[in-house]
DNA sequence: TCTGTAATTGCAAATAGTTCGCATGTGCAA
DNA sequence: TTGCACATGCGAACTATTTGCAATTACAGA
């Protein structure tokens, strides 16, 4: 692997290639999100970061990775961010008890998103979110 | 209509058959979610229901309607819970630009959620939300 | 390799939505 | 009609997230 400069170097390619300086915060926050298990919230990032990038800076970073398409927002915990590495589309399952969310590969029809988009008022639907909600095994 | 003690007194007997005292103010805000044409934040229920209730009071009621199934709480504004009268079975569709939300009609098939059940680490699944997000007329 | 410059970061302070404590008020069973 | 457990209002406390600004840094071009 000559020319590797380190564990990171394919989430500062990945950056370039979206057109963004890869800086050290950036590139240490797209490798977090590429190992993560699941969608984490900004607090458990900066912790997994052990200072290399400050909470404020995490949010504009998340925010700059969301529009450039390689990280999702979703909002499943109560009042709390969650985020995740974009690619494999798929949807979640939350426990009601204890937070706790699992990653599914159920989905809906393909041609749903088309479905919906002529029989409402949208000109166009280009994305769809599907969660489940019930108990995980742990809380019975 | 002999005995009938105003508009409200349906979402009374709704207070009351889920076992609940019916106050001037949960009677309110419950009467104003029953004829609200979508979700709506806190902050458009307390509008209008011009000061029939304090916000405080307001976010503890929705938590009680929220746990007696007559009111489902959804996530969809960044940062802003939405509430909307539960009983229909239904979706939306989000305007990313705008944030206008629209109810939509489709759904998945009724056995996707045993079938997620039995999929995950789930021991039960009871309820599932789907998303569309997209463009509405208005926003081109 | 060095440099200039615009993009990015860190820190601290400001917001905004939501929750909580507590004294007062009130629905409703008896 | 009355008692009292449950509800409400008010203000203060919280928490997640955003913003202003000065200092830092990536990286295109010399």
């Amino acid at each position: 692997m000559a020319g590797m400069r380190g564990i990171d170097a394919s989430s500062a390619d990945t950056l370039r290639a979206a057109g963004m300086r890869a800086t050290r915060q950036r590139t240490a926050l797209l490798s977090l999100l590429t190992a993560a298990e699941g969608p984490l919230p900004v607090e458990a990032l900066a912790k997994r970061g052990k200072g290399a990038f400050d909470t404020a800076t995490a949010y504009r970073m998340l925010e700059a990775f969301q529009t450039a398409g390689i990280v999702h927002r979703i909002e499943l915990a109560q009042g709390r961010a969650l985020f995740e590495r974009a690619g494999t589309h798929h949807h979640h399952a939350v426990c009601r008890s204890c937070g706790r969310i699992e990653d599914v590969e159920a989905c809906v029809p393909a041609s749903i998103d088309e479905r919906v988009r002529a029989a409402s008022g949208f000109a166009r639907i280009d994305e769809h979110a599907l969660e489940f909600f019930g108990l995980c095994r742990s809380c019975v």
